[in-house]
Parts: C-alpha cells; structure tokens; sequence
DNA sequence: AGCACGCCGACT
DNA sequence: GTCGGCGTGCTC
C-alpha cells in the first residue's frame, strides 16, 4: 500500500503525554497528515487528539478507527509540530499541551463529562454538604458539564461526591466532546439566476399582496444592479423585503442564495498613517547592514546567529525591524514580530500596519475568539505574511518563515509561568529559527545579563544604537547617551537645541542624607521642589514605585546595609509568623537583630510602602495638583490602561504615580520629571536577578522623561547610592553592570553558569506542602547521588517567598544543575509544577 | 484523567 | 458471607 494506513495521534488529556495509533478508515486516506486535528475513540470516550505523524505498522495490533476529522486542513505545520516536541522535552510539559498552544482558542476542546439529574428523586435527605451544593446547582441550572460545576464550586474536589450521588441513583453522569465554539463566518448572499428583462412585467407574487410584490420587484431591479452576489443584509436595505422574499424568488428560480464564507478582519477599519520611509542614521545604517546580510544568508539557506540589537529607547529600532520585514516579504518568506503583552502600544503597531497595508495579522488579547481563528486561518491560508503579536504569536502557522522578531527582548511576559507549559519565548524562538532555518533579531534598550553573555561569548551577533533619533518640529538629530548632541543628520540644525533631549540626567539623591537633615516624607527635598516647578511650568511628572519590591526587608537607617543571608547573600526577610529572619533560599534564620551588624546603630528597621501611600503623602503636598494613579488596582475595568494613558496624554492630569506599566515605551511629551521613588526596593526580593531587573527597570523608567522638546531630569531617590545597579542605571551604562553582575553571578554559580529548575507546591495545609515538597527533595537528592550528577545539587524544601497565594501555602525545591531536565527525568512529580530556566525564584 | 480490576476490613 | 475502601494498570 502506498499511503500509510495509520496515524499516531496525541490525544487532548494532559494526564496522558503518549501517543496512541489509529486507523485511518477509507473515507479519510489522503485527507489526515501530521498536524490534523481529529477526533478518536479512547476507553469508552471520545477524544480530540492532533496526528503527529503517519505509519505504516501500528504499534498494536488492536487499533481503533478515527472517527472524524475536525478541520479539513492540519492545524499545526510540520516544524511546528517539531517544535510542540521541542517545548515538551525541555519543559516537561506534556506533548498535548504544547500542541494545544499553537491551536486558537476555541477550535481545540478537551473532553468532559456531562452531569444529568434523574426525575423524580431530588430530595437532599442525608447528604454531605458538597453534594447538596452540587444537587442545587444542578436543580436551579439544569444539567451540568463537570467544568461548570467546577467553576461554579470552586476550590473542592468535586469527583467523590459524583460519584455518591451517581451510586445513590440521583445522578448520572456522561463523557462528552464539545464541538469547537470557534466556526468560518458564513454570510447569505444572493444573485439573480438569468437576466431578467422586464421585472415590473413579471408576476412575482400570484394572488398575493401589492405590498409584497413591489418588495421583491424591488430586491430584483436592486440585484439586476450588481454582478457578483451581494449581502442578503444591501438587499433587505434597499428593498425593505426579508429573508422569506428572497427564498420565494429563488422557488421561482429568478434568484439564487448562497452561504459565502468572510473573515472577520478587526483591522478593516484601521486607518494607515501617511509616513514617508525615513532616511536611516548613521548608526542604523551600521546595523542595518549586518541584518540585512544576516536576511541574505539565511534566504540562501546558510545558517545564522541570532542577533541582539541593543539600542536605547527612541534609537530607532522599530524602523531597523521593519525593513527586516520588508525584506522577508520580498524573499517570499513570513515574519513574526513579537511583542510584550501590553506594549501592543497603539503607536509602533499603527507604524507596522501602515508600512504593511492587508499584509499585518495582529493579535492581542481583546480580540474575540471569532476574530483570532479568522487571523490564524488567514495565516495559515498564506494571506498574512506579517504576525505581530504577544508570546502566543510565534505559534502562528506559517510555511515559510524567513525572520522572528522579539522586541524588548528583556521583558517578562515572554516567559510563561501561569499555565502549562511554562517556557521560554526565547528558547522557544531560538530553537524555531534553527527548524525554519530563519533570521532571529532580538531588540532592547536594556538586555539581560544572559543574553548579553551570549554575545560575549560569540554565539550571537551584536549591533547598537547608542543614540537617540530626535525628530522634533523639521530637525533630525542625534545624541549620545549622555545627552550631549553629537551628530547632526542634517545641515543647518541650530546649535541650540543641544543637551535638551536624548537621554536624560539622572541625579541620584541619597535620603540617608535627607533623613539626617529631618524630612521625613518620603519625598526628598529635591523631589518636592522638582515637582512644584513642573507644577508651576504645566508640565508633567511621573512617581515611579517598584510594588514589586515593596515586601518587608531589613536594613539600617544610618548607613544602608541590608541584612543579607550568610550563603546565598540574598536579603533576608521579616516573617511574623516565623518570629524571625528568614532565608528563602537555603532555609537560614537568625533573630531580628537590636542594632546593625555593620555600623551598630539601633535605627534598624524592617521596610516596605505602598502606591496608596504615595498617592495620600502626594494630595497632602501638592493640594491642587491633579493625581492619576496607574497600577494593577486603578486598571481592573476594560479599556482601563488606555483611559489613563490618554487622560494623562491630554494633561488632564500634572503627577501619575506608577508601578512597572510607566516603564513601557510609552511617550509622553509634557514630562520633564520622573522621580523614582525608593531606587533599591527591587534589590532587596530574594531573587538573583534583583539587582538586573532594579537596572532595566531604572533606566526604562529614566527613558519616559525627556520625550519632548522640553527635555527632561530623573531623580533617583535611595538608601542605597553606592549599589552598583543604582550606579550604573544613573549613567545608563549597561556595560558597566554587566562587568560586575556577570562576575557576582560567576562566584554564587547562577545563570548562565549553571541552569535552574524550581518545583512549585501549592496545598491549603501547610503541612502537606511541605511534606511532598520535601518527598521529592529527597528523591531528587538520592538520584544525584546515586548516578553520580557531581555538577547538579537540589536545595532544601522550603516556603516561597511569596509564601501563601489565593489561600494556598506555597513551598519550593530548587535544582542547580547543567541539565535539570535530565535530573528530573523519571522523578515522579505529580503535584508540583516544573519550571525549567525560571525567570525569579520568588 | 477515567475506569476497571483486585485484594483486605466492617456490616446487612 | 457481601459491600466498599483506594492501590495498580490500561487506554491505540
């Protein structure tokens, strides 16, 4: 036989991660391949499950038959299925999860069980207070899938009470699959069937009413107008008949109807911007030549590094991005451009969409489920050749993708750690470059440590953009990351205008000393006075607070240090329930000490603050001035984020107090000041990456002052001047803390000198959490040891540092180790979640 | 995950 | 003697 007769299939239930054969029956040879989606008896259930490849001989002799296919095409490429492989090895996700992240929402279901009361004995005598809720649910709402009970009562376990009311014959429960809530978009159209000559001549309606019979002349003399079929929706509008009219007309074959397939399109009304393709700077053109070599090979199939393009905020990398586009476009390749998760920013994406009129499929997290299957058919039907999106769009079907683009590289939502699997964009993408054998540029003011080793180390390539574009009123110029201009793109650009943009100037304002000459708000001196000039000149101000880091640490008033673990030399942190300093690392503890180990002054205190409090301390100050805040509280509604930043944007307010959303490239002209409240806050969490993340986070922040022509000023107000972060941040010197963080991550053996994998437990009793954290710490350890993984080494079990969440004691293993995946393996980790490569250790 | 099969304790 | 606890194993 020449066609392979069975398909390996991955059925769509977490629990199971194997692959089942089954029989492809004579109807569907030819028409299922790896990547259809399909649906397959399984027990006595039946489940949705996704080819992932064909075979001639089945791994069993008794194999199954599919039953049907759900999309007549495959839902996954090849080399996405390559790549579904890739993410579950390296993240110990199972292969159908990984599969379903690359399926739109909507279109994939997983099997449920459909609960169904029984007439005629709904009394609740003698049950247990799960099943009476359970039975009430039931009785008000009629039947019941198991995830809407689930929903419904949540936080209890549910399977043991069915299962007693199953037995006490009250219920009686089904597997059942949903049919995908994701469907094309039909829309009826209609046409005439013949020309007609003379309609008023016709005798359209027979005995019937005037009325009617001048509706339906008029639908046809509307359609003897147009050649193509038209919306049944023009016809009712223009003619005032209805559906029953035209299907009357189509009895009498003058007209025919039709079912045409539309795609909802949520950009059909996006109006493109009129923007001229700018002259590229100097520093551009330097780039840009390295890119487009790097497109150049990759076209003639010639491998690549990976390139990190490292250019300060309003550098001009959105353009460099875009002509990587456009180029892939003309090789008759795709491009995917990531972006993180709120920085869809109207204004970057509105300059893709106009460069790249109908060719953009945009996708964010507002659109319905209808208008993302719609983009994910488009793409997948080769309309599309340009994806910008989340984390989730690098999972687009594609054919032929020639670039992946992940802008702020550096940023969080890049790695997944809510749900299954949680991996890495990066990872990801690195590894999908490889299989597309595609270009991979990677952009950020502020690039991690790790990424910035890979460069160091050769394995990536390296371009800059260390200066600013200014383009204000005519004149383009550049300046250097201090401030200073120090090129002119063109003639005749007036000297004067030198120092007020580009970068601008950080002046550290240490409060030790503003605590020694009394104030004791936490707003320094400098910063009040900096606020009642923006006050006084209508300008705008932003209050910068890292929540974050806002948690209890302790350090000295009067010199700065901050108590830290012996080992890990982490921050310890104040535990009231503990009654003492705790380590979240390796478990150390010690007593709140009476004076400070460093200086001996007794004025040690456990520290932390809040927004509300800012705001409060804010109004006090400044009476009449306008306040907005914008934190996670103040954007719980729809739209929320871009309310705020238009009310802001349109001076409806002079000071907005933010935490990390101010950091996102937003631009906003009128601010002349931010004032980073508490620089450090972020440098004492107990996390390796605190004194990284503290850099991003100042100099992104820095980077919202001095958008305009007004130029602009940061104050940075900390306890902690002489910390290297803080220092480097101040004078935008990336280089500077790499040369030290690269040495302290060395000498503590953090990434990229060693991997990380974290165990996370969660259970509402502390006890049990700790217990099966420390059940696996123990089988983790006793495999090191007894295979001899020298380099590797597990952690104690031990609380988070976030240690209870939603109700849930939350406990956690950590394991250092060249190939954590492979210290795993064959460890039984039910109930834990896996993170390979966690981006905190919080 | 579900569900069956299977082997030991307290009940009509 | 049976009903039922949940441990182990299978699902193509």
């Amino acid at each position: 036989m020449d066609i392979s007769s069975y398909a390996r299939v991955a059925v769509n239930v977490p629990a199971i991660s194997r692959e089942f054969d089954y029989l492809i029956p004579e109807e569907f040879q030819g028409k299922i391949s790896a990547g259809s989606l399909v649906e397959v008896p399984f027990n006595n259930r039946l489940l949705q499950g996704v080819v992932t490849r064909l075979v001639n001989i089945p791994e069993v002799v008794d194999v199954k038959p599919i039953i049907s296919l759900v999309d007549p095409f495959p839902v996954l490429t090849a080399r996405q299925l390559q790549l579904a492989g890739f993410l579950s090895e390296t993240t110990m996700a199972p292969l159908c999860q990984c599969i379903d992240l690359m399926i739109p929402p909507g279109l994939s279901s997983q099997a449920d069980t459909l609960v169904e009361l029984i007439d005629g004995n709904e009394s609740l005598d003698g049950l247990g207070q799960t099943e009476v809720r359970l039975m009430k649910q039931l009785i008000e709402r009629g039947n019941l899938r198991l995830r809407q009970l689930e929903a419904a009562i949540p936080h209890v376990p549910l399977q043991g009470s069915i299962r007693k009311l199953q037995q006490a014959g009250k219920i009686k429960t089904r597997s059942i699959l949903l049919p995908p809530r994701v469907k094309p978009k039909l829309i009826r159209t209609a046409s005439l069937a013949h020309p007609i000559d003379s309609i008023s001549n016709l005798k359209l309606a027979g005995q019937k009413a005037e009325k009617t019979q001048l509706r339906r002349q008029m639908a046809l003399e509307f359609l003897s107008n147009e050649a193509l079929p038209v919306d049944v929706t023009w016809i009712y509008a223009a003619s005032g008949c209805t559906l029953a009219d035209l299907v009357a007309l189509q009895e009498m074959n003058l007209i025919v109807l039709h079912e045409t397939e539309i795609w909802r399109d949520p950009l059909k009304n996006v109006i493109p911007l009129d923007q001229a393709k700018p002259v590229l700077t100097s520093d551009q053109k330097t780039a840009w030549e390295t890119i487009s070599h790097t497109l150049q090979q990759v076209n003639t199939g010639v491998k690549t590094r990976p390139m990190l393009l490292q250019g300060i905020t309003g550098s001009g990398k959105t353009e460099l991005y875009m002509r990587a586009v456009e180029d892939t476009i003309m090789a008759r390749r795709q491009a995917i451009v990531l972006v993180p998760e709120i920085s869809l920013t109207p204004l970057a994406v509105q300059r893709f969409l106009s460069r790249f009129p109908g060719q953009v499929g945009l996708i964010h997290s507002r659109l319905s489920p209808g208008e993302r299957y719609d983009t994910w058919r488009r793409a997948r039907a080769g309309m599309l050749p340009v994806i910008i999106g989340p984390r989730s769009a690098l999972f687009t079907p594609l054919e032929n993708i020639g670039l992946i683009v992940i802008d702020e590289c550096h940023d969080d939502s890049y790695y997944q750690s809510d749900v299954l699997p949680m991996y890495s964009t990066q990872q990801a993408a690195l590894k999908y470059a490889e299989i597309c054998q595609c270009a991979l540029l990677l952009g950020s003011a502020t690039p991690d440590v790790t990424q910035l080793y890979e460069v160091h180390r050769g394995v990536w390539q390296h371009l800059t953009l260390p200066r600013r574009v200014g383009v204000y009123g005519n004149k383009t110029f550049l300046t250097s990351a201090r401030g200073e201009v120090v090129q002119s793109e063109q003639s005749g650009f007036p000297s004067d205008d030198a120092g007020q943009s580009g970068l601008p100037h950080v002046e550290i304002v240490d409060m030790r000393e503003e605590l020694k000459a009394g104030t004791r708000s936490m707003f320094s001196r400098p910063l009040q006075e900096g606020l009642q000039k923006v006050l006084e000149a209508g300008e705008q101000a932003i209050l910068f607070l890292n929540r974050r880091g806002t948690a209890t640490y302790v350090f000295c008033f009067d010199c700065g240090h901050s108590l830290r673990c012996p080992r890990c030399e982490i921050p310890l942190t104040l535990h009231t329930t503990q009654d003492g300093l705790v380590c979240h690392h390796c478990g150390y503890k010690r007593q709140m000490p009476k004076s400070c180990p460093n200086c001996g002054s007794s004025r040690i205190k456990a520290f932390g603050t809040g927004t509300e409090r800012v705001e409060a301390e804010l109004k006090n100050l400044f009476p009449t001035a306008r306040i907005l805040r914008w934190d996670s509280e103040s954007t719980q509604g729809k739209d929320s984020h871009e309310i705020i930043l238009d009310h802001f944007t349109a001076h409806h307010a002079d000071f907005l107090i933010g935490t990390q959303m101010v950091s996102k490239g937003h631009d906003f002209p009128l601010v002349t000041l931010v004032g980073i409240l508490l620089a450090e806050t972020g440098l004492n969490l107990p996390d390796y990456r605190a004194p990284e993340r503290t850099f991003q986070l100042i100099t992104q922040v820095a980077g919202r002052a001095g958008r305009g022509e007004r130029g602009g000023r940061v104050l940075l107000q900390t306890y902690m001047p002489q910390h290297y972060a803080i220092q480097a941040a101040s004078r935008h010197d990336l280089n500077a803390f790499y040369e030290v963080d690269i040495k302290e991550r060395y000498r503590l053996q953090y990434p990229p000198f060693i991997r990380l994998a974290r165990l996370l437990f969660q259970d509402m009793r502390e006890k049990n959490c700790q217990e099966q954290a420390e059940k696996i710490r123990a089988a983790i350890a006793h495999k090191i040891e007894i295979e001899n993984m020298g380099a590797s080494s597990v952690g104690g079990a031990l609380p988070c540092f976030f240690s209870r969440q939603g109700g849930y004691y939350r406990y956690q293993v950590l394991l250092r180790s060249p190939d954590p995946v492979r210290v795993l393996e064959g460890i039984p980790l039910e109930n834990c979640r896996v993170q390979i490569d966690p981006p905190d250790l919080l």
